[in-house]
DNA sequence: CGACCAAACTGGTCGGACCGCATTGGATGG
DNA sequence: CCATCCAATGCGGTCCGACCAGTTTGGTCG
């Protein structure tokens, strides 16, 4: 079923489930290449970079001679939450987080967009913004011009360390197709805060874009939570 | 010379240097896996490592069959800038936004920090805090103190993605030993800075405590530079 | 009981081999 | 002459068996 993708990176993501599920807890020590390779019945390669594939994750760490221990979560890379968010039923707690985190970044990037972004890019930003509040918009089309806007703000920005930093929030989010929701796009309450965004521009208003962007962003909070999540249950 | 690790993570380090340096332009493709074993006199399989582990910092792509290409450094991860930055002569523009961004995210984090901490993490927060203006605090010890304070922010903030996010940013800029600098804190200036920050702690004020860490990563704003980059000159 | 050393691990590298896939360039048919 | 097709070539992915260097570990010896 889920041999979608290449040995290695199917032994990595047994691996990883299993590591995330708790089989594995904190500081304790995997079982060696030649182990896992009989194990799963692969090859010692295949297991060995498969292996190497989640220490860069930063999910593990392994020592020459020594063997390979779990790293706790939170000191681990984003790279861990492409597949910690990636899961079927992924923890809405951790969704919220990285909801805030993304607010975060992209409504300061916007600050900085603002600050030292060019007409061209402003006017694309405008278009943006526009078609997100156009009734012929599907949803679908929604997401996607809200992802644009994001990476419109993240290049305006014109910082390569937060590009990379949305990079990989946005790699984390991304969900295999067969698990995508259908979700309703709030269109009407989003007027006046765009507007506000657009004032913000044209008054080279950095602090102004800031709350304009943060508040667009928390418009789509419940949107991106079902999104990633699924409806309603808990929170 | 540069031997200091693996045969792979030599060969990932020169590859990267090339990369970096312009050898092969964005976009472009290397040599076959085979064709960069015979010429770096390496075998074929610790080349694959290295490649592996461009790949998993987002440098470059690989496809099966096709063979392995540029990606430009800013569609990269966060992991790229650990070697960008940890060149002999780091760019300044990087470094400086590099300190953008961090100030970004650790002065969110104190606003969640305030809202979600524990007594006990003020406490320490406090003492911290003090640790850096007392006159018997040694300038590497304020820099520990230092990191010690954003990461205790990080874990008040109770948010695992916000961690992974100041994981990665934290790990770019780890200098190799022989590349660190001597450097002066500025000391006398922080002290009403973090009488401000204690005052919204104990007001469990978000706002103030985040402009309270943002005036206080400003201030050792320099001081950081010229830790990654050496002081003033050109480049 | 403690220090010490050798055997048993572990990961790192090597060389060779085979497979399925993508690319490509020449032969073929229009 | 051009568009099409297909086989040869090159690519990455996997597998195998072997050896090396470092760590762990257990038992032995002082």
């Amino acid at each position: 079923m889920t041999t979608t993708a290449s040995r290695a990176e199917a032994i990595a993501e047994a691996l990883r489930a299993q590591i995330l599920g708790g089989k594995y807890g904190p500081g304790e020590k995997l079982p060696s290449e030649r182990e896992l390779a009989v194990r799963l019945g692969a090859n010692r390669s295949s297991v060995r970079e498969a292996l190497k594939k989640l220490e860069q994750l930063g999910m593990i760490a392994i020592r020459p001679g020594g063997g390979a221990r779990v790293v706790p979560m939170a000191e681990a890379g984003l790279g861990v939450l492409r597949h910690a968010l990636g899961a079927e039923a992924p923890d809405r707690e951790l969704v919220a987080q990285w909801l805030d985190v993304h607010e975060l970044v992209i409504a300061g990037a916007a600050r900085f967009a603002v600050e030292r972004g060019t007409e061209e890019e402003f006017a694309e930003a405008k278009r943006l913004l526009r078609k997100l509040v156009q009734p012929t918009t599907t949803d679908d089309e929604f997401i996607q011009t809200g992802d644009a806007l994001t990476e419109l703000i993240a290049v305006a920005s014109r910082n390569v360390v937060l590009r990379m930093v949305r990079n990989g929030l946005t790699a984390a989010a991304q969900k295999r197709p067969e698990t995508r929701r259908q979700v309703r796009a709030p269109r009407k309450e989003l007027l006046p805060i765009i507007r506000d965004i657009e004032q913000a521009m044209d008054d080279r208003d950095p602090a102004r874009a800031e709350e304009g962007v943060r508040k667009l962003l928390r418009t789509n909070r419940s949107l991106v939570i079902d999104l990633l999540a699924g409806p309603s249950g808990g929170n």
